[in-house]
DNA sequence: TAGATTGTTAATCGATTAACAATC
DNA sequence: TAGATTGTTAATCGATTAACAATC
């Protein structure tokens, strides 16, 4: 099962995926490989890739094209996700735009906002609905995800209404931490704070 | 030493800070109440704090106006830091356009594009200099902080130039992993990874 | 005073690293 | 074969939690 990797781990697959897709060469690459690549313990590397269906083979390390496939499996790059995100400001309209959610299999299909002035219009070819419409409009696309764009004051408020619509999963730009039932998981970005963090270390 | 609190002491050191401003009452408050209202473990709020400046008072707590300095002074909210953006695509505009750095003394100062079409426009108020002008205007600004907003393609080559330019910190939001010299400081922010990470909880 | 809270030391837990047998 | 690599078990390291003396 999924939930018995540990989060540091399961961080950590993405950039194994990313590191393979930029390398051009085809054929095997072993663990040690990778782990000097990107700065890590081999050991690591292969525990990491274990939780994968990823085989390596003895002698010789994992074939690239499988690892690639077992990684992108294990992620669920092949299984289609869609994802709405609230408030249509520049962040938000930043990440209409943004085309890297399709190597994850994920589509962003909607944003909301409550300016009137946004409202109806399209970003990336996705339209921005009314938020007082949401409710409706989530019962028809039904996603999995949700992405908050929106100010901290309200961040509540929305977290609250996403999850009345059956969506388990907010990734959370808002600066505020979100209170939730369980079952539900938000993941936090706060992008101020990495740069400040950053800006403190050594 | 900033540099012996564990990083996950550190990240964790904006989430009280935002908590804590959410308050409008002012007076004593416990780790053990800020540890409630946060999900966490009290003693590790106490460990956490301990780290800051911020002294506690046995029977009530801390002074919530005290703790806030004591936050905002360890993370150096109060230094002012000048920052530059490369990259200013949707997402680099939405950062030039943020207004939540200056909580952490960060100013955005300027952004750089190859884009001629946007070279000489101003975003937040903040100018769009060309990126070939980037290693003299970085003479000039002496910025601390980079962020790169730039395609995974080009990531390592502005990298490569903004620490050529002196700059030790590098918020990357490109999906590739930067090879920096010693000294050099990269945080990673890979919003579709994060996104996807979310999507395989549980 | 009694009780609540801090700050710190000791114990636990979990993640990383080391060691090494199995494999080809 | 010898040597390189995987996968796994044991050891280490670091972070979190528990216990508790000190304080007011």
């Amino acid at each position: 099962m999924k939930s018995d990797i540990p989060v540091t781990s399961l961080q950590r697959l993405p950039v194994y995926l990313n590191y393979l897709k930029s390398l051009t060469s085809d054929g095997y690459i072993s663990s040690g490989a990778i782990a000097r690549a990107l700065g890590m313990g081999e050991v690591l590397v292969r525990k990491d890739l274990a939780f994968t269906s990823a085989q390596g083979r003895t002698r010789v390390g994992y074939l690239r094209t499988e690892l690639i496939a077992a990684l992108e499996d294990y992620l669920g790059c092949n299984d289609k996700k869609k994802a709405v995100i609230f408030g249509a400001g520049e962040l938000g309209k930043a990440l209409m735009s943004y085309n890297g959610f399709s190597n994850y299999g994920i589509e962003i299909v909607a944003a909301f906002d409550n300016d009137s002035a946004k409202v109806g219009t399209y970003v990336g070819g996705k339209p921005v609905f009314d938020v007082e419409s949401a409710t409706q409009k989530l019962v028809e696309l039904n996603p999995r995800l949700a992405v908050l764009c929106v100010p901290a004051s309200v961040a509540q408020a929305v977290a609250d209404t996403v999850i009345s619509c059956n969506i388990k999963k907010i990734l959370n730009f808002a600066p505020v931490l979100l209170h939730v039932e369980d079952g539900v998981i938000v993941r936090n970005i706060d992008v101020a704070a990495n740069l400040a963090i950053l800006s403190s270390m050594i």
